[in-house]
RNA sequence: GGAGAGAUGGCCGAGUGGUCGAAGGCGCACGCCUGGAAAGUGUGUAAACCCCACAAGGGUUUCGAGGGUUCGAAUCCCUCUCUCUCCGCCA
């Protein structure tokens, strides 16, 4: 969420910045500054009246004390007058601030000066490419077939006890998901990252903490009886440690990881895009949260992106790196590096990884600030990535290692799996 | 799930209708003391919003959350949430 004294500050900036995202936003922020105008006038006069109303309640009290029973109840009369008139001011100025709040949440954030122009992935840059891409012999197979041939991922047997977008994984298969979440786990504690187990579920708060909600809810698994939703991802609960929260200066940067499963429902996916393990209801993740000063964030999105093509070059697989244009980019980030690692049995790149800096975005929800000496707090910008999505990650391996009689592991996992090859057996 | 007790500032803890944003202590910051430190001692120590120049100064709100009674609520009433104790159930 934006603030409306920057809005009001900056507003041609605003204005330039969010039409990025390909949409004019002059008339939401000229909205949004007049509602504020009227919000602060009605304070102002009812902050007035209040502090007249309690003048009086003071004055009360001594003329009770002092015996003067005539007065006071001249003055009781009074202060009923100035109540009624508080009450209809502050129901005014509850009404605004919600439609003031209202305006706001639906402001997506300003992308950053480095964000490219554009309304589709057509218009994400590339900035970096790494790895080898494979040679594959002639009969070389999509992962779905793969996991078949092998035996380690049973889709149908998702489907029989929840559904589809739930698969199961079997023996190698299960051990190899297993050896690939500890391996990013202690990666990114060599890289600084404390690590949590957080609930899987959260309340409401928490959603509308990091931006899921009022408008996502219906990517969220819900359960009503306990009004909890299902995390969609990490970040959710991670980021919301920090909610109301004021931190140190010196304690900058916070780093965090945590894997969770991740529940999304994705509503409206069809096609090649969720086959096999491309898009999935539950899904494996790592990932890496960081609560930075406003003065570094920058510097420490791009230490976020060479953790994470670390990892892929570690692994071995052929990767790009796009920065996304204003259109593609998520709602609540200020500029996001998307990791792309090629599916050579499709013959096309998948999202493996998603590293956003939100600048003030999640922190003006969240109320996450932080204080320098004896200075006022100011909110901290928050960053998060993916590090990494299992699935795709567990498709390219399958695809880009066959080989004639199994599957080759990359020699980084070698001590957490305890087999070198998947053979199904 | 049932019964009872509780929720106060960074922490502990007083406060049962007016002078309480809240005693006292701890912690923290700065000063004095000291060769330096400890001890001692003095001062200060929440957040948001409004007026104003984001200064000084002033105002409003906030004692788990929300509502109510009252001229006036940390204090009385109602609802909810959470914590603790006991019982039940249980990995």
């Amino acid at each position: 969420m934006l603030q409306p004294t920057f809005l009001r500050d900056n507003r041609q900036e605003t204005i330039d910045r969010l039409a990025k995202r390909g949409f004019d936003a002059t008339e939401a922020v000229d909205i949004i500054i007049s509602i504020d105008d009227s919000r602060k006038a009605t304070q102002t006069e009812l902050d007035g009246v209040l502090a007249e109303s309690n003048r009086i309640a003071k004055d009360i009290g001594a003329l009770f004390k002092e015996g003067k029973q005539t007065e006071a109840n001249a003055a009781k009369v009074q202060a009923g007058e100035l109540k009624e008139r508080s009450n209809l001011l502050q129901e005014q100025l509850l009404s605004i601030e919600t439609r003031l709040q209202d305006r706001l949440y639906q402001l997506p954030n300003m992308p950053h000066s480095t964000v490219p122009f554009g309304r589709t992935a057509e218009d994400n840059q590339t900035v970096r490419s790494g790895g080898q891409m494979p040679t594959l012999a002639k009969d070389a197979l999509p992962h779905w077939d793969l996991a078949k041939k092998f035996n380690i991922i049973d889709f149908e047997l998702g489907v029989k006890v929840t559904g589809a977008g739930f698969p199961v994984y079997r023996g190698q298969g299960a051990r190899l998901q297993r050896a690939l979440i500890n391996w990013f786990l202690d990666e990114a504690r060599d890289a600084g990252y404390t690590e949590y187990i957080p609930p899987f579920m959260v309340n409401e708060a928490s959603g509308y903490g990091t931006g899921q909600l009022p408008d996502k809810e219906g990517q969220m698994y819900y359960m009503p009886a306990d009004e909890f939703y299902m995390v969609p991802t990490a970040e959710v609960p991670l980021t919301n440690f920090f909610r109301d929260v004021i931190l140190k200066a010196e304690e900058l940067p916070v780093k965090l990881t945590a894997y969770t499963p991740c529940f999304r429902r994705e509503a409206g996916s069809y096609g090649k895009d969720v086959k096999g393990l491309n898009r999935l209801h539950q899904f494996d993740k790592v990932e890496v949260v960081q609560v930075a000063h406003p003065d570094k964030s920058y510097g420490i999105l791009e230490e976020m992106v060479t953790h994470v093509s670390g990892l892929l070059d570690k692994l071995g697989l052929p990767y790009r790196i796009l920065r996304l244009c204003g259109g593609d980019m998520g709602f609540t980030s200020a500029l996001t590096y998307d990791l792309e690692v090629w599916s050579a049995g499709q013959g096309r790149w998948l999202e493996v990884s998603s590293v956003s800096n939100f600048e003030t975005f999640q922190a003006n929800r969240l109320k996450l600030r932080f204080r320098e000496g004896n200075e006022k707090p100011q909110l901290a910008h928050t960053l998060n990535g993916s590090a990494l999505a299992l699935p795709r990650i567990m498709a390219a391996l399958l695809e880009n290692y066959q080989v004639a009689d199994g599957i080759r592991v990359p020699e980084v996992l070698h001590s957490y799996t305890g087999f070198h090859t998947i053979t199904g057996a």
